[in-house]
Parts: C-alpha cells; sequence; structure tokens
DNA sequence: AAGTTCCTCACATCATTATGTGGTCTAAAC
DNA sequence: GTTTAGACCACATAATGATGTGAGGAACTT
C-alpha cells in the first residue's frame, strides 16, 4: 500500500494558499506538508516537512520561486517541484527548466488537472501545459551548439578523451604524465593525436572545444 | 471557418499505416495528405502534399525518421512534425529534439489521443508523453552549466574579460597584441592580472573557468 | 598472417607561456 | 591632492608547450 503524497505549498497570495491547500487536504491520497509565504526557508522546510512535492509559486517577494528550487533541488534533489506561474514567460521557463523543475503550469490550472499533475510528477511525468512544452522544445535546439549527427566524439580514443578531460582540468603535460604514471612523451604523443583529431593547434583551443561540444 | 488539417503520415509497417490513414479519414476536421512508407523523398513530398502536420515513425529503414525530420524543418520549419515511436529511448529523444520536433508519442498510443495530440501541436503546442517530457526537462540541466549566482565576473575589469575571451577563442598573445593593436608585453601583463583574480596558473585553467562559469 | 589502431616511449628544436621587477599615464575615489 | 586602479610598455629568465621523426608491443580486424 502506497502512502499519502507529501505536498508543500509556497505561495504569497493568501486567497490561492489557503484554497490550494484546501484542495489538497480534502483530495484523497494527497497531505498538505505546508503551506507557506515565501521560500527563504527553503532548506530548513525541506528537514523539517519532508515534503514529496512541492508546488513553487515563481513570483514570490524576498526569495525568487526560482531561486527557491535551486535551493530545494541542491540540497534534495528527489523533491518533485512544479512551479507555477501566472504567465508564460521565456525566460523565467527557461531559468526553471535550468534549475531542474520537474513541471511547469499556471495558476490558473483547474483543481483536476493540478491533482492529476501531482500525480503525474510523482510517476515520473512532467506536467506541463502545452504552450509551455512547446517552448521547452524550442529552447532546446538553440542550447547545444553541436548536432551530434556524426562524429560527436571526434573519435577520440578511451585514453584521449581521458587526457583531454586532464586538461579541461588545468593539468600541465607534467601532471597528467605523474597523474596517470606514463612517460611526458608519451602526454606530448596523446595530445598531438587529440589536437589533429579535434583539428586545433593549442591547448586553450581544446579545452574550448571541448567543453563547447561537450567531449568531457 | 477553419480548413482541415493535413496530416502526412511516414511509417514503414503497413498495417500501423493504413490503420493511421483510416484513423484520419474518418476523423472530422482532419484530411489524410498522404501515407507513406519511407522519407526518402521527403523534401519532394512536402512541396506535393503540402501537409500541416506531420507523423513521422522514428525507425524507417533507409531514411531514418531523425534524418527525415531534420530534411523536412530545413525547407519548412512550419510544417508541425510529431515522431512516433516504440520505446522512449533517451538518445532517440535527444536527437529528436535536437532537429525540431514538436512533438514525441508512442505508437501505442490510444486513437483518441493521437487526435488530440494533432490538435494540440496545430494549436502551438508539442504533445508528449509524460515519460519524454520528464526526460526532455532531464536532458536541459545538462547542457547550459550555468549559474550566474553573485560575482560571475570576478571583477574583471572590461579589458580583462575582453583579452579572456580571446583566449577562450584560442588566440595566443601573439595574436592578441595584434588584434587589439597593443604590446605583446601588455598582453601578458593583463593575463597576469586575470590568472590572479581567477585563483588560476595557466591559459586552459583560465579558458575552462570562463567556459565554466560563463564568464564570457 | 597481414594490416590497423592504440598506447607507449625517446630525442631534438623552436615557439610560447609563466613569472618577476620595474615603469609611465590617466581617471576616478577618498 | 594623494591614493588607487586600470591600461600600457620593457627586459629577463625559467618552464612549458608545439612539432617532427621514429619505433616497439598489444589487441583487434580481415
Amino acid at each position: 500500500m502506497e502512502t499519502a503524497t507529501r505536498v508543500l505549498i509556497y505561495e504569497d497570495n493568501v486567497d490561492l494558499r489557503t484554497s490550494l491547500s484546501q484542495l489538497l487536504s480534502g483530495s484523497v491520497g494527497m497531505e498538505l506538508a505546508g503551506a507557506l509565504g515565501n521560500c527563504t526557508q527553503a532548506e530548513a522546510d525541506m528537514k523539517r516537512l519532508r515534503p514529496d512535492v512541492v508546488l513553487m509559486d515563481i513570483d514570490m517577494p524576498g526569495c525568487t520561486g526560482i531561486e527557491g528550487l535551486r535551493r530545494i533541488k541542491a540540497i534534495a534533489p528527489n523533491i518533485n517541484v512544479v512551479m507555477l506561474t501566472v504567465f508564460e514567460e521565456n525566460d523565467r521557463v527557461f531559468d526553471a527548466i535550468c534549475a531542474g523543475a520537474d513541471g511547469y503550469l499556471l495558476k490558473k490550472t483547474s483543481p483536476s488537472r493540478l491533482l492529476d499533475a501531482i500525480g503525474e510528477v510523482r510517476a515520473g511525468g512532467a506536467p506541463m501545459t502545452p504552450a509551455i512544452a512547446r517552448q521547452v522544445l524550442r529552447l532546446f535546439p538553440k542550447v547545444p551548439p553541436r548536432r551530434p549527427s556524426e562524429d560527436s566524439h571526434a573519435n577520440l580514443s578511451a585514453r584521449e578523451q581521458e587526457i583531454l578531460g586532464l586538461l579541461v582540468e588545468g593539468y600541465s603535460y607534467k601532471m597528467i604524465a605523474a597523474d596517470r604514471n606514463i612517460s611526458i612523451d608519451t602526454v606530448r604523443s596523446h595530445i598531438k593525436k587529440i589536437y589533429e583529431k579535434l583539428h586545433v593547434r593549442s591547448m586553450t583551443e581544446a579545452v574550448s572545444k571541448a567543453l563547447r561540444e561537450g567531449l568531457t
């Protein structure tokens, strides 16, 4: 038998907060873990109230919902956070998604849809309005500058990738040689091949390319 | 009065193709623009059949659905393409999203949901299964490793940021000096200060830090 | 068995970078 | 009106990186 889903609400508007609280209190399978007006104490709130799902208003005085989301995810990534907002604004969506939001709904969402969404997020889904979903998809192609159509990892051998990773970490030839117990000439030789494969001519170019194209 | 939505189907399995065709033909507001077994002639198909929405099987012999999607989006970005797949595989989802898919559904989707999805995509939504939606969100945070929390620019002066940017582009001291018409010793002097401020001791570390913390 | 790729190492030479110690000039801050 | 900070330049030395050539052994493919 499954236990009820503990839901914590962050919403600065008192009216909406109470109506959400009442909705959750009166729903089977749901348990109101709390209903707070700001998320300045998010970390402590998580420890104290132990929610499964957080409904987070994105516009709150003091500490924005995005910041709250970030802090919750930092200490408890398993808690599912669904953002609530009035508008489907592009910037906020992007920031929220990047901060690890698990869902994104409008405040005008119907009570039944909201309850569905909480179940959905618990089941591993990601409740979103259709328009938000489209925005997310549209944002995507812009971010990864690489089409992994063909040789995304540029055919680097395992060892070469490993050494490239160390370069990215700021290791010098000498440090790599010491770290991996190989000759510095071997390091040279690997790096030479890496340069050829990446079509670069210096460490900085290699590091830049590695980071930008996710070769790490 | 709105005209019917013209739907084109790419699906190599004959049975599924016919049943999808029948479903669409028998639905009000829908018009079957065509039903093809492969997308090798995608560009020509678009011109000839002029669909509003394409249902694209992701696994097809000859030309994969991803490739077909890419080609359609290249010549007609306004056509909405919904991918159909048997499994919710991570790699394919990623590729499809990056190629500009407008929706992503499972083949086992019910007829009514499929018709809903077509309407949704026309209305600017992005029909996805909950699990896919979650995957999309999960993929997101990995790409931009940004967290511009506080002193993101680490108190670099304008000139220093500028030079750091050139380092990231793979410029050598010499190239920077030539590019900005300053002495190479001045470049040294700036870079020395950049290192101090970033707490690094080499170009690669500086480049790595710059890219990771968005100092560009 | 031959061919290929990868990992390994060596030697040599030149170019570039790292670091230190100075210095001038200008503009803003105190 | 002195201090502070940034942009600019110079000289010197040590350390590191870039590039070429060559080569042996292991593992995998054909």
